[in-house]
DNA sequence: GATGAATGAGTGTTCATTCAT
DNA sequence: TATGAATGAACACTCATTCAT
């Protein structure tokens, strides 16, 4: 990792856990190990760290949402909402990157408006999507009604955001938080199937 | 209200816009219209202010919640769910004073310990014992299954509170987004009881 | 004289001889003995005291202006030139703070245009029309001829301007240079009214 | 042009429009097109570059009055001011290079003894000689007494002086400000020969 | 109750310069 | 010839706070 890298990497630390006003620039400095002046060879400012950041997280999320469509056909036998554990949970909602990127995402939409239509898409408008385009999956193979898997995607979405609030934007990602989201959100899972009758591979 | 009320209610006002942190007594003051130095006297530091905020927002979050308590056995008649609309939506998550602290809290949980706990009791662990006590009362009327009545519970909880994310601390709390709230939350307590066969006036 | 007066002092000294952007903030304030932050309390940035001091400037030389033209028709016995020493050299281009204050708007002319105008205007505008005006009235006496009086403003003008320049913006402001404009100007004085078969005193 | 050449020539343009110190090393490197660390390929430091400059300027202006001083006899036939004008105004006083270091050295007199030193010579003290040296040549001619020449010599340094810097290191030399030194440095030429009853050519 | 004046510690940022490549 | 990367020193300025009045 070279030191643009290590900039970004440890400044994203800071910013999620204090917030970008008040982390400064010596802490960042001071925890990459390079004397101030050297930042501004690398970023034309404070700001400029903020901006890369949020590029990095689009292209980041952009890519995981490329790789995460092209998957979204799992195998022609059935359906699995493996992948919403694969895709979302673990590397989406647990991904340290992303995680802490949510974290600054969360503290700072109120002090930009541009972070705060970042935020609302990234942890409202796509999710939403990405989970209901799951449950209407599942209405294609005609085990469920389309008004019912639109209700499911829905109620999902509603508990997994609720728990993303709850467990992994609170304190720090632990490994117990970590546990008690996925166990929650898996509790819930088998609750939408059992009123089915399924078991989540239909 | 008195310069020290004044002052309370301006730094509340800019905390819960821009965070603890990135408001100056400077800014407190020039809002308030009086010298930095005449702040003092009123407040031991900057900090004293957010404490004083905090223990402001507990006293008034107790006193709600007794309300509530002695009105949670309405009428002896039947069960209304009117009641979380007016003293938990109305008069807590719309309510000035409170919203702006839940932004303040949800802003400062991570520079501070103490703020922490407050945003994870009063956001989760209280909304999530409030509105299951409210389903727990419907089960005792026997029309619903214990089992039943704790997971609409359950439901209704995540349902509101990724509401409350998405819509009331959020932007500004304008009147579309607390009509956005309103309409969904209606929406998802219908569908609860359409379920039911019920109304909401059970 | 108070902190304000004395950082205002002060500053133009430093301004006068080094140019506005060569001085630091922690000059002036090592220079006056007070902390840097103390200064801002007096004026809002650096800029402020460059403005404070053109403000000053412009009513210093207003109120001499007025002075001036009150003062300009001496005592109805005669005509003399002997104001021009008084109110013109010694009061204003030999004052040490006006002469800081031309220096100041010498130097500073290219970086700010309302400085340049400030400069054209108090070296080069009002100058001439003052001492044109002196040989108007000299041309009312009838000793001299309108023509002639016109050219001969125009070239002490002329030949005060260019010594200003050569003695008095050029180096230390020392008696000797003081002397030497002094002299240049007077033997000038002398050699027009000669051709006059004058004194000066007419 | 190479590079050191195009290194001075931006320079000079910046340093004269503002100031020495108030133009960083990273303005000129942005200006040339290469990067900071180059530039000291060139030069030893930043100071080099003005002292680069001062001595160019030099010898430019030591080889002009060379050339001045071989043509200042003119054509044996008689006597002609207009060489001045070519000589003085417009390869000396119009040039921009030479403009440049003037306003160079005007703005840098007060930070710097042997700028100061430079600008006293080349700004009064040579063109003094000049200007006199033409108008003994003028007595020489017998059409004017010596006194009279070197009276004329006075007066029409004056009057140029305050001329350039009226017009001619005020503002940007644009075409305007050339025509108006011209035309007011032709009318006093003029009448200076007037009063001879002479035309320049004499 | 309120303020004028001051301050030490800190802010983000720019500076000219160096040096290995 | 040129540059990528770094740096120490300085910059203007803001911060929360104090204290005598």
């Amino acid at each position: 990792m070279n030191t643009k890298e290590r900039i970004l990497d440890v400044s994203l630390s800071l910013f999620s856990t204090s917030g970008y006003e008040a982390v400064s620039i010596r802490d960042i400095c001071g925890a990459v190990g390079i004397k101030e002046s050297s930042l501004y060879y690398h970023f034309k400012n404070k700001r400029d760290i903020l901006d890369s950041l949020m590029r990095k997280y689009e292209d980041h999320v952009s890519s995981l949402l490329d790789v995460l469509r092209s998957a979204s056909v799992p195998n022609g036998q059935g359906f699995s909402l493996d992948w919403l554990d694969i895709y979302f949970f673990e590397q989406y909602l647990f991904d340290p990157f992303c995680n802490r990127m949510m974290r600054l995402m969360l503290i700072e939409q109120f002090h930009n408006e541009e972070i705060r239509e970042a935020y609302e898409r990234w942890l409202f408008v796509e999710p939403y999507q990405i989970q209901t385009s799951v449950f209407a999956m599942l209405a294609e193979t005609g085990l469920v009604s389309e008004a019912d898997a639109n209700r499911m995607g829905h109620d999902f979405f509603a508990a997994t955001t609720m728990l993303t609030f709850k467990y992994l934007l609170n304190g720090d990602l632990s490994q117990e938080r970590k546990d008690a989201f996925r166990k929650e959100a898996h509790d819930y899972m088998a609750l939408l199937f059992m009123k089915l009758g399924g078991n989540g591979n239909v």
